[in-house]
DNA sequence: ATGGCAACTAGACGCTGTAAAGATTTGTCG
DNA sequence: CGACAAATCTTTACAGCGTCTAGTTGCCAT
């Protein structure tokens, strides 16, 4: 069962592993069934037999993506201090961090059209991705009983998703004091102050 | 020289609001230039003349679109308080409202990859609609005399943009207390305070 | 009036996604 | 062990897409 017979093994994670791959070095207009079949060395309609048709092989890239995302604020959170506003920084700055450190990805996730909504295991992805910023703001609110109905984890969101569309977007350059290549990293740190 | 001529006239005005309909009433992978020249009743090839090609049309769109975006926030601001902070959320209200009564649009503006965003045009009319904003932060900026760096207005950005982005996208639904439709217009009075 | 030129059409090419049908391997049951 | 069913992959085909080239039409200035 090697990459040279008939039948591939493991095609499914391989046609993954190439759609990325194409993603990062290419963009997401290379991004093809026929360029992902290609790279892995098969036919052109054997993705087909394993995602149904393009939105199903792009939707479960997404759905990687978000598990990533989860468990990279997850790490950053086993590190941080009890403080709960600070684990509610360091848990946006996970959200962010993904973004900056995979771009791509960041942008086939929340920005491609061919995404399936509707795949109940990208939704759950979805959610289990947002939620370690919700929980910190919600622990906030809790802990101030000043919580009131969900504006503050929807304004902490929005900061969040709004800094990481624009940087990954390309569009904080020449924003920030006309510096073409801004420090994004510093940035970042100022934000939640 | 009517719509029938074999000269139309003004083509390419005329290819520009084909293109915002599609958009508008099919989405984004809809719109194509075989699908412009369709509705305009033009050969398929007709486009190429004054467009150059899909990312040239596009462009062309989007460009329109950031106008739009600057004249609604304008207009906002001519009926708005002296108050700088007032001014501030005005200007932001008007960025996010300009999101929600054109989704398709804005989401063509700022996620499509085919944009060409070398194109000088285009570069100076997103500057410009995104000025309103900027001006009012800075404003407040001087006036406290607290304006540091671009902190502020990148932060004042990044939450107006997020939560456009997060409202046209539809991430909205299911994140305000379980409603599957939230009242967009009740949060977005909410956001800034 | 007529020549030049801009606007538009027609046709072709390679790319894409997708569907149908055939070929090959795997695995299971008698 | 052998045969058959199912899963996996290939081959072929078709329509739609962007774009290039060559050809056609009609306006406009000379």
């Amino acid at each position: 069962m090697s990459e040279t017979s008939y039948h591939h093994g493991d095609l499914r994670n391989a046609l993954l592993a190439a759609a990325e791959q194409i993603l990062r070095q290419q963009g997401p207009e290379a991004l093809t069934l026929r360029a992902c079949a290609r790279l892995a060395g098969v036919s052109h309609a054997a993705p087909a037999h394993h995602f149904g048709n393009i939105a199903g092989l792009l939707t479960a890239l997404a759905c990687i993506g978000f598990q990533r995302m989860c468990q990279v604020q997850q790490q950053q959170l086993q590190a941080a201090p009890a403080d709960l506003v600070a684990r509610a920084k360091v848990a946006g700055i996970g959200y962010i961090q993904f973004a900056l450190d995979n771009p791509a990805l960041f942008d086939l996730m929340f920005r491609d059209p061919r995404i399936d909504w509707q795949d109940a295991a990208l939704v759950e992805a979805f959610k289990a991705a947002r939620r370690p910023v919700f929980d910190a703001i919600k622990a906030q609110d809790n802990d101030s009983s000043t919580g009131g109905g969900n504006i503050g984890w929807i304004k902490a969101w929005s900061l969040v998703h709004g800094f990481a569309t624009l940087a990954t977007s390309g569009l904080l350059k020449g924003a920030d004091s006309g510096q073409p290549q801004p420090d994004l990293q510093q940035l970042l740190r100022q934000l939640f102050d």
